[in-house]
Formats: C-alpha cells, sequence, structure tokens
DNA sequence: AAATATAATTGAACAGTGTTTAATGACAAA
DNA sequence: TTTGTCATTAAACACTGTTCAATTATATTT
C-alpha cells in the first residue's frame, strides 16, 4: 500500500514542520510569546490544523523539550572516554553548564518551564523518560565514585540529586536573571567561577 | 488639610485590598491563572481601577514578591542569635529550605518566576534591592567563615553564590517538579535529605 | 469516468487574556 | 450653585488556547 505510506509520510512532515516553526519562534520569542497562531503563520496552515497534530500547546514543547534532551546525550558521550568516576563526575559538570548558557533557552524548557512536565504529568504513564536517563546517568556516576572510596557516610539518591542542585542552581539563577545581585563585573563569569568552587569542594571527598 | 490625608489614606486601602486580592488568588490558582479580571471581580471594582495603582500586572507581583522578601528576612532575624558562622551558614541554609517549602509559591514568584524581575529591569534604577540584601547577608556570613579559617583557596563572591545555588538547585526542582526522576520513596524528603549531604560536605570545609 | 467514502483542512466561534481610553460619576473648593 | 479635580467605569483593541461544523481534497469503488 504506497498511498497509505505516503500519507503517512506525508503526516509525519507536516507534523516536522509544525515542530520546527515551534522550535523557531521559541527560541527568538520564548515560550509564552510563541503561540498556536503563529506557528500556524508559519508553516502556512490554519491554527486548528496544529490539533490533528498535538493534543495541546503542551504537548508542542514537550516534543520540543525531547529534541534538548537529545543534545544534551549527544554532548554526554563524550563522557564514555572517561575511565575514573570523579572525573567524569566533574566533566559532566562542566558539560552540564556548558549546555546549559549555549542553549539556555532549550534548558528553561527542559528543566524550569511548567508546560512539558504538566503534559508528562497528564499522560497515563506519567514518567519523564527524559529526565530520569539523564538523572540515572549522574547516578550511576556517583554511585561509583562512592565505590571508589569518596563520599564517605553520603546516601547515594540524596548525594546525587544535591550535586544535581548544585548546578542547576547555578544556571536556573542565571537564565531567570537573578544574578543581578552579584558584583557587576562577575556576573558574567559568574557560573564558571562557583562551579570552579564546587569542584575544589569535592576534591576533598 | 484633613480630606487630601483622607484621600491618600483611602487610595492606600484600595491599593492593598488589590494586593490582598492577588495574593489569595496567586496562592490557589497561581500566576497565570490569576488575571487583572479576576482581582477586580474579588475586590468589586471594574478591571480598569487596577492600573491607577499600579503599571501593570509585573508590578503587582513585584509587590507581592517584596512580602515574600519581609516573610524570609523575619525568618532569618533569628540568626543574630548565632555567633558561630560556620553553624550561623548552615543554620541560614535550612530556614531558607523550609521558607521555600512552606511557602512554594511566594518562592517561584521570588526567584523563578519572570514578571517581578522583569519589572525590576524596567524601571529606572534596575536595581534588585530585595534579593540585594539577601544575597549579602549570606555573602557577609560566608566572608567570616573564609575570616575564621573556612573554605581555604575560595572566592567569597563565586563560593557565595554556589552555595546560594545548591538550595535554589534543590528546591527549584521540586517546585518546578523536576524530582520525579527520583526513586519515589524518597521523593517527599529529598530536599532535606540532600541538603543534609550538603551540610556533610560542608563540615569539612 | 463518475460516484462514493475517507481523510485533511479551514473558518468561525467561544471564552478568556492584558491594556488603553473616552466617558461618566462623585465630591471638594470656589 | 457652579467649577474643577479626581476616581471609576464600560467598551474597545488586539491578542490567547481550543473546539467543531463545514468545506475541500484525495483515494477507493462502482
Amino acid at each position: 500500500m504506497g498511498v497509505a505510506e505516503r500519507k503517512i509520510r506525508e503526516k509525519e512532515e507536516l507534523k516536522d514542520q509544525i515542530l520546527k516553526a515551534a522550535k523557531r519562534l521559541f527560541i527568538e520569542r520564548g515560550f509564552e510569546k510563541t503561540s498556536i497562531r503563529n506557528i500556524a503563520d508559519e508553516i502556512e496552515y490554519s491554527p486548528g490544523i496544529i490539533y490533528h497534530y498535538f493534543q495541546d500547546k503542551n504537548e508542542i514543547f514537550h516534543a520540543l523539550h525531547q529534541e534538548g534532551f537529545q543534545e544534551l546525550r549527544k554532548r554526554m558521550e563524550i563522557l564514555g572516554a572517561v575511565d575514573d568516576p570523579m572525573s567524569r563526575l566533574k566533566a559532566m559538570g562542566k558539560i552540564y553548564i556548558q549546555f546549559a548558557l549555549e542553549n539556555s533557552d532549550m534548558y528553561d524548557l527542559m528543566f524550569i518551564i511548567e508546560a512539558p512536565i504538566d503534559f508528562v504529568e497528564k499522560r497515563d504513564d506519567q514518567c519523564w523518560i527524559e529526565g530520569d536517563s539523564t538523572f540515572n546517568q549522574l547516578r550511576s556516576t556517583v554511585h561509583q565514585c562512592m565505590q571508589k572510596g569518596h563520599f564517605k557516610g553520603h546516601k547515594l539518591e540524596a548525594l546525587s540529586f544535591m550535586i544535581w542542585s548544585t548546578v542547576h542552581g547555578m544556571v536556573s539563577l542565571k537564565i531567570r536573571k537573578r544574578v543581578i545581585v552579584l558584583n557587576a563585573a562577575e556576573i558574567d563569569q559568574i557560573v564558571e567561577n562557583s562551579y570552579h568552587s564546587f569542584l575544589l569542594i569535592l576534591d576533598n571527598c
């Protein structure tokens, strides 16, 4: 059935167009200012059509946030080459921060904006596989650090979350513009310098 | 001029009513679902009146976020009784976290939501005194810790920001519902347990 | 090739949003 | 009682996400 296959392909192509248009608009105007009508205009279709491809606006941005995780995973691939778990942990944080600062809108969508997570929560499975797999990677690295004698007295889950929180805190305070409390001269490099402080502390663990 | 004074008082009273209504609605429905019309309904005035007391929606929520900082400052007052800077630093984090978890909507407004900071940025002075004074308190405590020989090799500004980031990261990941990646059994207590890990690390600094 | 069935697409509507403004109402001062 | 100054309103503007009956286009069957 060549026809049916072509139809499916065409449907996929339009879905892709919607996503590409949404991403374009999201990057240049942000979440709130990217409307369904804007997206429809961009692909030269009427607004209604979007609801034949996505349940609602949240699903569109959930799909977009998946692309962010794909990029983050890709950047993390290099960590396979780092044998020592402690070095790997440090490199992981560096990559995470770099990703967040270079793709701050995507990071916002992945870890701050409510839309994609609201979509996950309203779905049947209710599980956030994108976040899961990323946190698993951190957890297993921390686990290996502990097996090598680091982080004595710590509990794996709580410690892993603390480490995630530290890097997330730094980049999210920057992305949501709360760093203006700092001495003006330091604002631009604060995340890098602050992560350096974190690494210094890790050296005694 | 008794009349003029009464007028000013009445104006203040209505401004207060608007703020109280806004807070009520914000706490029970969130930022996006609290509309100018909702607030107007609540105080039984027409929507337009609100613009004679506030420039825009952002200013209303900036005023509300100030109330949050007032409450946070009040909770921090007890720290005056803690002489040892390292103990004070630890207590500070505990209070900060407790405030965030008990007033998560207010915390969201103060440190995540864009509205109040957008108002600050569009204002002439462009300075965020609420955040400033809170961060100053942390910085000066960290400074005293360093003077007592802690945190060798660290830079004050970067270290202070890292500490803030750690606690902010923990509570903001929880508030923005990214903790679902954790083992279900640990979610409820993760922030407490995670802060415990942080304290454990501080003991070696 | 024409008629039918199926799917894609639209346009209009609904109920909301923040914000502006001309008109109105209330009330104090002259 | 008139004038002037405010406070307040209703209506409008240009949007928002979402739904749905009607239309158009395409594929299958007769």
